[in-house]
DNA sequence: GTTTAATAGTTAAATAGTTGAACTATTCAT
DNA sequence: ATGAATAGTTCAACTATTTAACTATTAAAC
């Protein structure tokens, strides 16, 4: 690829990137409702992917200090959205769970984000959406492993 | 599009976007650097793009309330980031302007997100990665038009 | 032309999210 | 047994956001 296309690709991305994360982000916030933040929404949608889910890996999957967990679990915990239960072997580590009313806020926050995506999606036809997701879940592919490079480079 | 389809697409653009938008905040937090926050950066990026910002168009296009505005504006201001100019015909309005020191800021950061972009779009070949970005910039389009006609709803 | 509406932005109190540094409790290594 | 490492918490300081009340200015009605 030559210097003059791969800077055009990149200017691309990083201006449609910018531009759908801003409209993306601003449509959330209107439409999905307020029972919780946008934060703590994705706090419940990995701690439910994750089975045995503990603060580290919530510190290290959203790249914030331990201490910052700490704080959002405490507010959700006060809500009653999520349960601590230690581990019996290593005392140390505490597990994190969604309590009924936790799932029942998740479930109900994932069916009102499938509507909205699900109003943008089918205004494309079903081969163009196929080769966009092939593309872009090769990306994520690629951002994954960019991500494991630099978590055993820390240790 | 029949209805098995449409909602595998949809759950698979749900899961990738999630995964990606996870995974990019986090490289971006770290990747990136601490000068400022990313929404200082968003709010830098956003006057110097618009020509003649005000903080009603920030708040708009953030979905946030004016007074958010005037709180990060103040703290921009108060490091020497932003500039504010009253309009002389109508003196409700302040314009919103970058200082040197904030162009210079937003410069680095733009080529310090190019670097990061770079590194992962030379990992697709052209043919690849022009496709997603057709579709991309589809996607732009049609959020452009859902938020607009939000906008006039509201009014 | 004066009163009323609407618009642009600010202030202040309350809540949420984040960092950094010091801390407790527990486990691992030797 | 003792010292290092790990998991998580606490606290002070700061940033980001909302709600509601506020100032200043302009536009609209009458």
């Amino acid at each position: 690829m030559c210097e003059q296309t791969l800077k055009d690709l990149v200017d691309r991305y990083t201006a449609v990137s910018f531009s759908v994360t801003t409209l993306a982000g601003s449509l959330v916030k209107e439409e999905i409702g307020s029972e919780i933040t946008s934060d703590q929404y994705y706090t419940l949608k990995t701690i439910y992917q994750t089975g045995s889910c503990t603060s580290t890996h919530l510190a290290e999957v959203f790249a914030v200090k331990k201490s910052a967990i700490t704080a959002i679990i405490n507010r959700m915990w006060d809500k009653g959205l999520i349960k601590r239960t230690r581990d019996e072997n290593d005392r140390r580590i505490v597990y994190l769970t969604l309590t009924e009313q936790g799932e029942e806020i998740y479930f109900m926050l994932e069916r009102r984000i499938y509507k909205l995506v699900e109003s943008f999606i089918s205004k494309f036809d079903e081969a163009e959406i196929s080769q966009f997701l092939k593309t872009y879940e090769k990306l994520n592919e690629v951002l994954i492993e960019i991500k494991e490079n630099k978590v055993e480079k820390q240790s």
